[in-house]
RNA sequence: GGGGGCGUAGUUCAGUUUGGUUAGAACGCCGGCCUGUCACGCCGGAGGUCGCCGGUUCGAUCCCGGUCGUCCCCGCCA
């Protein structure tokens, strides 16, 4: 028998407009309830489900036929629509309202027992049920865990950004042009993937960590409006969002400024969280580099909810408190947050047992401070030490009322004390019920330092194409480099860095300083960027751009535990691949070939 | 590279505290019954190298050492 299957339908295509008409159908057997006589099933495909129903009475050879089947089984039928009586119909489910009797039935394949359960029930009220099994059985069998459907929308959501994306900077002027994967080594940055080449002994490409050298060159051919869609490879340690391979949204455009690239972008983000439901609204607020820092303790600040840092150094010059007092006048920093509202919650057994002693040493530092404003003063078990003034001026400062908690962290470093009393707030902000999960909160951090000392030498904090501020063609220390600016910005959004770029250097003698500046010799120079900065003094346009991890930024509009959850494909945690088993060794006359030995680590 | 957690049935987990006869549950799977279920129900069944190697012990899933795998935190990620 055969099915005439070029007019199938999706399952969630079916409604009541298509009743008592024949339908065509192939997908998955997602689940069965055999009730002997009545055999009800559920077909899924990559829409949804909808329930079959074979009836012995109909058509006993095809009930027989039906009975032999199981989950995951691989089907095509034909059937009429028929709307359920209304007690029969199920609200759980979008197709519940109707069911299709089946009249003609295919077995394509027949199906092993899958190691993991994948019908996900079509359970609409709780659509994120618990799916807990090992993510590496899950990726082992990846092509079975893709079959499940919260999988599916995943992939067809980051389809339709992705498309979204397209079309958007098409609308604008874009040219989508394709840059090498197999390039040059760059010696900044994180660790390259290389690849030896066969035609040229003792030389490696190395995979791209960014396109950033090609789509500059672009602008200097005038392509004017560059975007990509593109793998990008470091090989550095991974982190839960952190993958070996990861794709970005890379664009560049000439002749323009910041500006320019905040209102380009600000639209795209808009349009992407639009395709999810979820709705934010520019202008993006602005925050510099130096104001982040102070304020939210990084550069990445989750702007969902207030709780800011403030500095109250010196009004504590004289206090008799000796830690304060110490730090106050060796040239640290005393810092507070206020947690508004929560006295009566926060146990002085909490604040000081678990906070003081656990969780603050845990982010790096000596200690934490508590007061509790009650009856418009100060309580805590250090507050005698602090005069009456002392404590108005803190209540000031912090814009106190009654019922709030002051926690304040105070170090000789104050580094440190951003460091420590920024993650203080994540903590408290995230297990005190601060954040609204339903906000999405974007905003740009600007004024980045140029530079930043590494290993006690001048490193550039973006990278070395990035263009400074005036006061670097002036520069001569190193305390007049670390107090150069850049022209580089960040997208950040609900504390995640998704984004950054930044306007670039276009005349080769800014770019020299800048190569000079970081310690490289003009061989250096020649050797690695060469071609780059000769290409600089062709009639380079002035231009700029910027590049967005795509995978944080679905993994965002989706919601997902992790960027693994919207990459068909992932690596694991130690850069494995389960379903393919790479990396792997190779024959030896592949690494003959390649003029390469292992040398054995015994 | 440093620190920590985990590894028991196809899956998710109990059990190990205090070593002791036959290692359990739920879901899944297989068989039987069942005509309106949709987490169908009822009855029955199969399914285990307790990651691996070694040690202690009369005896190790349990204690100790090592090893492998994996996850988390820090370093790292221009």
């Amino acid at each position: 028998m055969t099915i005439e299957l070029n007019n199938r339908r999706y399952c969630s295509d079916l409604s009541l407009d298509l009743n008592n008409q024949t339908v065509e159908l192939a997908g998955w057997v997602d689940t069965i309830r055999d009730h002997g006589q009545l055999l009800f099933m559920h077909l899924r495909d990559r829409s949804g489900v909808v329930q079959l129903v074979f009836n012995p009475e109909d058509n006993k050879d095809l009930h027989h036929q039906a009975e032999q089947l199981r989950s995951e089984y691989c089907v095509a039928l034909k059937g009429i629509v028929i709307e359920r009586d209304d007690e029969a119909k199920n609200p759980h489910v979008p197709t519940g309202m109707l069911e299709v009797h089946v009249s003609d039935l295919i077995l394509y394949n027949k199906a092993k027992t899958p190691p993991f359960l994948i019908s996900e029930k079509s359970v609409a009220e709780d659509e994120h049920q618990d799916f807990n099994v090992d993510e590496d059985l899950r990726l082992t069998y990846r092509y079975l865990d893709l079959r499940r459907h919260s999988m599916q929308h995943n992939m067809i959501t980051r389809h339709k950004i992705m498309r979204e994306i397209r079309n958007y900077l098409d609308e604008k002027g874009f040219i989508d042009i394709e840059t090498p994967v197999l390039t040059k080594s760059t010696p900044e940055g994180a660790r390259d993937y290389l690849v030896p080449s066969r035609h040229h002994d003792n030389c490696f490409y190395a995979l791209p960590q960014s396109p950033q050298m090609f789509k500059q060159l672009l602008m200097v051919s005038g392509l004017d409006k560059y975007y990509q869609i593109v793998k990008c490879f470091r090989d550095e340690d991974l982190r839960p969002n952190r993958q070996p391979e990861f794709t970005q949204l890379d664009l560049e455009a000439s002749f323009i400024d910041e500006t320019y690239i905040y209102s380009l972008l600000e639209p795209l983000v808009e349009r992407v969280f639009k395709l999810a439901g979820k709705s934010l609204q520019g202008p993006f607020p602005h925050i510099t580099y130096e104001d982040a820092m102070n304020r939210y303790g990084n550069d990445h600040p989750d702007l969902r909810f207030d709780m800011t840092m403030v500095d109250v150094t010196d009004l504590l010059k004289n206090v008799n408190y000796k830690i304060f007092n110490t730090i106050a006048n060796n040239n640290g920093a005393i810092k507070g947050i206020k947690v508004s509202n929560k006295a009566s919650e926060m146990s002085k057994n909490m604040l000081q047992e678990e906070l003081a002693k656990k969780v603050v040493p845990k982010f790096g530092g000596k200690g934490m401070t508590w007061m509790k404003v009650i009856d418009g003063k100060l309580e805590s078990n250090i507050v005698q030490f602090f005069s009456e003034q002392e404590q108005a001026d803190l209540i000031h400062a912090l814009e106190a009322t009654d019922n709030d908690v002051l926690l304040f962290v105070a170090d000789t470093n104050k580094a440190l004390v951003n460091d420590v009393l920024g993650r203080l707030r994540l903590y408290v902000g995230q297990k005190w019920g601060f954040i609204d999960h339903s906000k999405i909160a974007a905003c740009w951090v600007t004024d980045f330092p140029m530079f930043e000392l590494k290993d006690n030498r001048l490193n550039s904090m973006h990278h070395p194409f990035t263009q400074p501020d005036d006061s670097f063609m002036r520069a001569q220390t190193t305390d007049d480099f670390l107090a150069v600016n850049s022209r580089a910005y960040d997208l950040v959004i609900n504390g995640e860095e998704i984004g950054g770029g930044s306007i670039r250097i276009h005349d080769s003698d800014t770019q020299a300083k800048i190569f000079q500046t970081l310690g490289m010799t003009d061989d250096d120079i020649k050797q690695k960027f060469g071609f780059f900065v000769e290409a600089l003094t062709y009639g380079t346009p002035p231009h700029g751009g910027l590049a967005l991890g795509m995978d944080r930024l679905v993994s965002m509009v989706l919601d997902t535990a992790s960027i693994r959850e919207v990459i068909a494909f992932p690596k694991n945690r130690v850069a494995f691949c389960p379903l393919t088993q790479a990396p792997s060794n190779v024959g030896n006359q592949q690494l003959d070939e390649l003029k390469l030995s292992c040398v054995k680590n015994v």
